[in-house]
DNA sequence: TGTTTAATTGACTATTCGGTCAAGAATTAA
DNA sequence: TTAATTCTTGACCGAATAGTCAATTAAACA
């Protein structure tokens, strides 16, 4: 009926009616409202408004509401926290000094370029739904870990000398601040507040 | 029917029939309620369980579920959060640097010793309720200056020839700092996390 | 005593919630 | 052409949602 979206140039097709949606497509507007939204206040007719498909067809692709959330999560974690995590540790995009002043600069970019309010979507899960719910807790942590190491490694270059324990303290500082910012973004406080604190987290 | 709750010894009552419960109490109830599950997690019915009284009570006394909200909220804040700043402006309860630590201490002392993962009502309703609310972004915003002004005074106790820019600029840094810990508080993660954080932010 | 005022109660409502399912449409393979 | 497979659609479901209201009860007051 529609444009072939899904076959590339002569590649084997599944039999079946093929879709008329990109997956990665649909993924990526479901994290868009969840993450600006929340999981309680994003209703399944939300859903099949800024996604265009119906209902059986998300039940089928996802399960649930709360599998799209979680399938949110992972994509949030695989595409923007693992971009944050390269960024940090990319050797190749300046020193590590100035990478990690992007990646506590960029709660603050979002908001003051993009009028992004919406936080983190990481951040915005672990406030809402880690407490009661585990398999959240679980991701969230995971992702967590990610970010840790990532800013260990850069710590690490920074001062090749300094001893582990050391290291890994001032990494959980800076994920503690990196939160503050990001959850403070979502009240539109003054710009002023977040540039202090991410100064003052640099200064250490 | 009940005992005569209300009466305080000879004290004038207004006409009609007088109520069966404490208002202070039935607030204080809706603050642990909405501090523990957030907004829109909490649901009438679960207010009716916990206060113990009908709808009809509820809606005739807050007139909604939102004015259930603020004005727990409210009171969040006429009791936590202005005891916080008391407890750090206090000269009387030790010297400057402690009353600091203390601040600061509460989110990872709240988690380990009372198993309280609830986090601050505060910064919940920043993550879950302020970026569609204004309402409650005002509340929170109110809070936070109070807040900053409290660490503020401590700061310049501690510090009495230190630039005003530089005083301010601290006492954002300390106010992330705490938004970050009590989130993440939320997620039950390692102490170690939040004590780091927390010494690394008061060794400024 | 009866009147007035206010609190309690439970039945009621309309709407929205997340979720299901059977029938139809579009494709591949035989 | 036919069969098998998959996707799409819209009607449908029971439960839960926030919110309303009139009847009842309990006090103060005159």
């Amino acid at each position: 009926m529609r444009d072939d979206v899904n076959s590339t140039a002569g590649a084997r097709r599944t039999p079946g009616r093929p879709r008329e949606f990109d997956e990665v497509d649909i993924l990526q507007r479901l994290v868009n409202l969840f993450w600006d939204k929340g999981y309680e206040a994003t209703s399944l007719s939300d859903i099949v408004t800024t996604t265009g498909l119906k209902k059986g067809s998300l039940y089928s692709l996802f399960g649930g509401k709360h599998d799209m959330y979680m399938k949110s999560l992972a994509h949030y974690n695989r595409e923007y926290v693992q971009a944050a995590c390269k960024g940090l540790t990319n050797t190749a995009s300046g020193l590590p000094r100035e990478r990690l002043d992007v990646f506590l600069s960029s709660p603050i970019k979002a908001l003051s370029e993009d009028n992004d309010q919406r936080g983190c979507f990481l951040c915005n899960s672990a406030a809402e739904m880690a407490k009661y719910d585990s398999e959240v807790r679980q991701s969230v942590a995971k992702a967590h870990d990610d970010m840790l190491r990532a800013l260990e490694a850069v710590l690490r270059e920074e001062s090749p000398l300094q001893e582990d324990e050391k290291i890994s303290k001032r990494a959980r500082a800076l994920l503690v601040t990196y939160t503050g910012l990001r959850i403070l973004a979502r009240t539109r406080p003054d710009l002023e507040i977040l540039r202090d604190a991410k100064e003052a987290a640099l200064e250490l």
